[in-house]
RNA sequence: GCCCCCAUCGUCUAGAGGCCUAGGACGCCACCCUUUCAAGGUGGAGAUCAGGGGUUCGAAUCCCCUUGGGGGCACCA
């Protein structure tokens, strides 16, 4: 038996992250198991669904690197695979040619029952304590009373017959699990009354038609499989394996939601957070190699991934370890890989520094790449160039003047030493500007004079580039070059005189 | 309310009866390196394995109960 998983999202918001985790592990037990990893989009909910966020879902998926084997038409491309359409809103017939079945079998019934009534059944069965289920007032209803609720102007929606009993399976993350039939909210509604059909009903149709193996979800899905599983024997399918993932959480242990986390991948994507690291660190979201390692490759990852080996408690989302794996993964890039990568960051760093006003100069790749050793160690997302090297492109420098002062300082010694050091990199600068030749005479300045050379090369630094944050100070002098670090210097000076 | 699932350091986890006086990683603290910030190195604090009963010579590991947490109960997906 072949293994077919799939990842089904619907086009009604941004690709969440645990759609991107559930795609991620269908993606890794597909390629392990040699199977076939398939795309379905579920855009039945006609009022939410648009093209945006089915780009953006796509884009996302793309981005991490999760390659589907079968799939829809999506900009331009063409179709994949035998299963098709793979679609929902051009598989409409499918689905009413198998309510049409069920309803031929009288495994499901049409029912009349207006809104009012079901609202006021739910009340009565909430005073009483009771958990709400449809009361089955149309489960046998006479060809004549059928055709009195027509006559009235009813238009029915279709329901399945729920039935007595338990439903058990065996979840391969769960293990056995039962349900009893009465938990499911009685008969269930798979066509609307407007004759569009409904989620439960839709997949069951399209992983029986697509011959789905094993249903990979997230845990929330767990009180519907029953129904499922009654669907699939109903339509005279084989039931797929299933197997529940933890669900990843919120700080406080809730789901996770838009409200109370970043979820949508293209935020981190824009934030600069990269998809190897981003793939690593959703593997490790309820999954472990067994091993101590932890560093992994997508596939690296496919080598080694088990459902078996799945956790299941929930996993709430670190966005620290996160941030950490980022580091990790930006340090294992080529210099010209993290250029490429960087750039658009730098540029728009640059632009935001500054101001609307200001000018500056646009990097580019060439500039960027002799930056390179100097930054790298020090970023754990791309966007972190932007604050490390934006001063060297703006034209026009603001510095906090409190910042200019070292803290053992007062302003009349940075003054001093701004002069003293002003002149040594002047002279330095007459043979070569160099990060090798700079430094020996400005520390045996700070000696000469019996300041810390911290000190000295703090006042430096922050005059140059307005942060006390940087690259290394001689190497970031010979970045701004020669005119402009003595002019910055000068700056500074007289900025210092104000204070 | 009803049903289902879950439960090891703050967080992600290792652990499938003796190897556990519970291991690793993130984060945190200290020290080293060091011109700042990082990176890196070393060390440390941090979990009576939710609690209580069993089973067993022996339980984090098996069973039961309690507690806590989460999820699901739509003419949403």
């Amino acid at each position: 038996m072949s293994v077919r998983v799939r990842i089904a999202p619907s086009p009604t918001g941004p690709l969440h992250i645990g759609t991107a985790r559930t795609a991620l592990f269908n993606y890794l037990f597909a390629k392990r198991m040699g199977g076939t990893f398939i795309l379905r989009l579920e855009d039945t909910d006609v009022a939410r669904s648009t093209l945006a966020y089915e780009q953006d879902i796509l884009d996302g998926l793309h981005w991490l690197g999760l390659e589907w084997d079968e799939g829809p038409e999506v900009a331009g491309l063409p179709a994949r695979g035998p299963f098709g359409p793979y679609r929902q809103m051009q598989r409409l017939d499918r689905y009413s040619a198998a309510a049409e079945k069920l309803l031929a079998e009288d495994k499901a019934y049409h029912c009349y029952c207006s809104q009012e009534e079901l609202a006021a059944d739910k009340a009565a069965q909430e005073a009483a304590h009771q958990p709400p289920h449809y009361v089955g007032r149309c489960a046998q209803l006479s060809p004549e009373q059928r055709a009195a609720r027509e006559a009235e102007g009813r238009r029915p929606v279709v329901r399945f017959r729920v039935g007595e009993g338990v439903v058990a399976f065996d979840d391969i993350v769960r293990g056995h699990v039962e349900i009893d039939k009465t938990a499911l909210g009685g008969d269930l509604i798979i066509v609307r009354s407007d004759g569009t059909p409904l989620y439960h009903f839709t997949v069951c149709v399209d992983d029986t038609d697509m011959e789905i193996s094993h249903v990979i979800r997230g845990e929330d899905h767990l009180s519907n499989t029953p129904k499922h599983i009654l669907l699939f024997q109903a339509l005279g399918a084989d039931v797929p394996q299933f197997a529940h993932l933890p669900l990843i959480l919120n700080p406080d242990r809730t789901k996770m939601s838009k409200r109370k986390s970043q979820t949508a991948v293209a935020d981190y994507r824009a934030q600069g957070y990269i998809p190897e690291a981003f793939v690593n660190f959703l593997s490790l979201l309820g999954w472990s190699s067994g091993t101590e390692e932890e560093i992994f490759t997508l596939d690296e990852l496919a080598e080694r991934f088990s459902l078996e080996r799945v956790q299941s408690g929930g996993a709430v989302f670190d966005r620290e370890r996160l941030e950490w794996l980022n580091g990790q993964w930006i340090r294992k890039l080529t210099d010209d890989e993290l250029v490429e990568r960087c750039l658009p960051f730098l540029v728009t760093a640059v632009e935001v520094a500054a101001g609307p006003s200001g000018s500056s100069r646009t990097p580019s790749a060439e500039d960027l790449r002799s930056l390179m050793p100097m930054v790298r160690e020090r970023m754990s997302t791309l966007a972190a160039v932007g604050p490390l090297l934006d001063f060297l492109f703006v034209d026009q420098l603001s510095v906090e003047p409190d910042l200019l002062v070292p803290k053992r300082w007062d302003a009349p010694t940075t003054a001093e030493a701004l002069t003293a050091a002003r002149g040594i990199i002047a002279e330095v600068g007459q043979v070569s500007f160099e990060a090798d030749e700079l430094e020996p005479p400005l520390r045996a300045l700070a000696e000469e004079r019996g300041w810390k050379a911290g000190d000295l090369f703090m006042a430096i630094r922050v005059a140059i580039t307005g942060k006390t944050a940087t690259p290394p100070l001689f190497d970031t002098m010979v970045a701004l070059g020669y005119e402009r670090t003595l002019e910055r210097i000068d700056a500074a000076r007289e900025a210092l005189t104000g204070l």
